[in-house]
DNA sequence: TTGGACAGTCAACAAGGCTGACGTAAAATC
DNA sequence: GATTTTACGTCAGCCTTGTTGACTGTCCAA
């Protein structure tokens, strides 16, 4: 009520009731009048896309979360071991800037992760004060283990959505970041792991 | 390393290097290979989306958690508020389906919200174990201020994106959610407020 | 050489998940 | 009518993962 349907700082158009899954309404660049163009804009549209998000999120992470505790870790040490592959020799201080988390509520999970041998962390040559953090071979085996897991619901969703789609997802995404970090974020992303 | 480049139980292409930020490749329908068809499904895109997903989650989360820290509140409010807001009247069994959380989970931040006046809790008319659920008018209100921060940046994302760009995002999170809810959770995602 | 800045560690606490056990009332079933 | 099932609340205790505060070791610049 009150605020839902209004057009969002923009224009008013009423969304009006669609079927529970709009039949991808491929609406195409000039085709379109000025209320159809803002029609995505809409409060109701908007808070669609963040329960979206929710959802979409929530049952992803179950899916790794599955392959973790088969291991006794949780959601931090995969966060903590997945960028630690993705950047071989990274510092504790890199790191927690990737996570932006405390650097205490890192380094439990990191601590745990070196005794188990899935990380391993030496002096830096260059400033002894750093610890540069690597995956051992063991630690590698879960990343893929646990990366597999979450790929297999990705390909399947990436198959069935198109090429299209996909792009629509990764663009959306990548502007939802915040603006402070996005290049640096978006450089780690899109760094191809064999480069 | 390894499996990275390798075409996802699909065929090989290589994805090869690509700016920080590959622009708008829009693939139409018809024009392209096979090898253009499937790049898209390389485990390095792949794993793209699992990462954009991550960060975009983690930024867009944050705008709800400066509102809720002035208020004393955790995401668990959030949650619950927002869906008694979005389903007036449930009982806390449905809540309960719908959070995917154990009562006692529940049951301690529900405790606290109906204290604070935020959530009105009646017992069912037709079945009187029943605890029927709906926000105060001081609940509307901080869902509001809640969803308000959000939508903004909502906002600015889809009106940079576009309206395609959308309708790929949401296509794919809603192929993302689990089957077995999907349904169910689409049907909450798309029932209009004012209805 | 000394004081600040930085990297990382240890300790204690809080939020918010979880399981298990138990109680009570109401509904459903036998 | 007696029994069982369901809906909900609650107590107790555990775990993960976030927080702040206090601390050690290292580097560098005044």
């Amino acid at each position: 009520m009150s605020s839902a349907d209004t057009p969002s700082r923009a224009r008013g158009a009423s969304p009006g009731p669609q079927g529970a899954r709009p039949p991808a309404a491929r609406m195409r660049g000039s085709g379109l009048n000025r209320g159809d163009q803002l029609l995505f804009l809409t409060d109701a549209q908007l808070r669609q896309g963040v329960e979206l998000m929710f959802f979409a999120y929530r049952d992803m992470i179950a899916d790794a979360d599955r392959v973790l505790e088969t291991r006794g870790y949780g959601r931090a040490h995969h966060r903590c071991l997945h960028f630690v592959w993705r950047r071989p020799g990274m510092s504790v201080s890199e790191l927690l800037d990737t996570l932006k988390v405390t650097k205490q509520s890192l380094n439990r999970v990191l601590r745990q992760l070196v005794e188990d041998g899935m990380i391993a962390s030496k002096v830096g040559p260059s400033d002894r004060r750093q610890r540069l953090l690597t995956v051992t071979a063991e630690g590698e085996a879960l990343v893929r283990s646990l990366s597999d897991a979450q790929n297999a619901r990705m390909r399947r969703v990436f198959m069935e959505a198109g090429a299209e789609a996909v792009q629509g997802f990764k663009t959306v995404l990548a502007d939802m970041i915040d603006e402070d970090s996005r290049e640096s974020v978006l450089a780690l992303v899109n760094d191809q792991p064999g480069a």
